[in-house]
DNA sequence: TGCAGATACAACTACATGGTCATTTGATTG
DNA sequence: CAATCAAATGACCATGTAGTTGTATCTGCA
């Protein structure tokens, strides 16, 4: 956030923000971790319906996340850059602190 | 995301995600970017009101992003952790890239 | 104790969005 | 062209939540 943060660029960091707030959303990006996939792989690695699957990619790759490429009749998913992943360890540290924290306060507590 | 990953833990991650998911919030923080700050303080430099200010804080407070303390009949807030902004610069970054991705693709097909 | 300012909270409305179902579009193959 | 499989889309419902308004709680002070 160095830059200047107009109202706008704000909402848009908001929105992919939001995009990564969803759990279905990120088991999709978990699920192409290990590499492209097609929508009915994704169905039956994550155990979501279709439509649903469908959706969230649309939503996905409307932020940029994903990237889109048919293949015949299927269509291949694939993580647009790794820098997700970074975001999500960043997200698992901080959540380690905060529990590290509230144990503590507790413990004082105590 | 090194670690199993389970719907709970994807949960907790995602419900972190969603509270940065929303423009006033990162409004709160960027205002706090400049140093610890009231309720009122917050409410004039954003210009939102003072109930919105309380339930958003409340937020991030529940979340771990700020701290809370009392100084006499005020309330000071403050950034839990720096890596809050980690975060929001490298969804900054990733927009730039995406957009470059985007006018990149534009030109192609033109 | 009573008052005033600061903060939190409850109830409510309006809106966005996740999930499902049914349908449609698109591509492959016979 | 017909049949079939993959993916996307639209309609719909249910839920969550941002914002407002009014009120309650808490602190410091006269």
């Amino acid at each position: 956030m160095a830059r200047p943060m107009t109202p706008a660029l704000l909402e848009l960091v908001a929105e992919r923000f939001r995009v990564l707030g969803e759990p279905a959303r990120l088991r999709l990006l978990q699920a192409l971790r290990d590499g492209p996939a097609s929508v009915t792989r994704l169905v039956t690695a994550t155990g979501l319906t279709q439509a649903n699957v469908s959706k969230h990619l649309q939503l996905l790759h409307g932020t940029g996340f994903v990237t889109r490429e048919r293949r015949g009749s299927f269509v291949e998913y694939a993580i647009a850059s790794p820098d997700v992943f970074v975001l999500c360890d960043v997200m698992c540290a901080q959540l380690d602190d905060d529990v590290a924290r509230r144990r503590a306060a507790l413990a004082a507590t105590r």
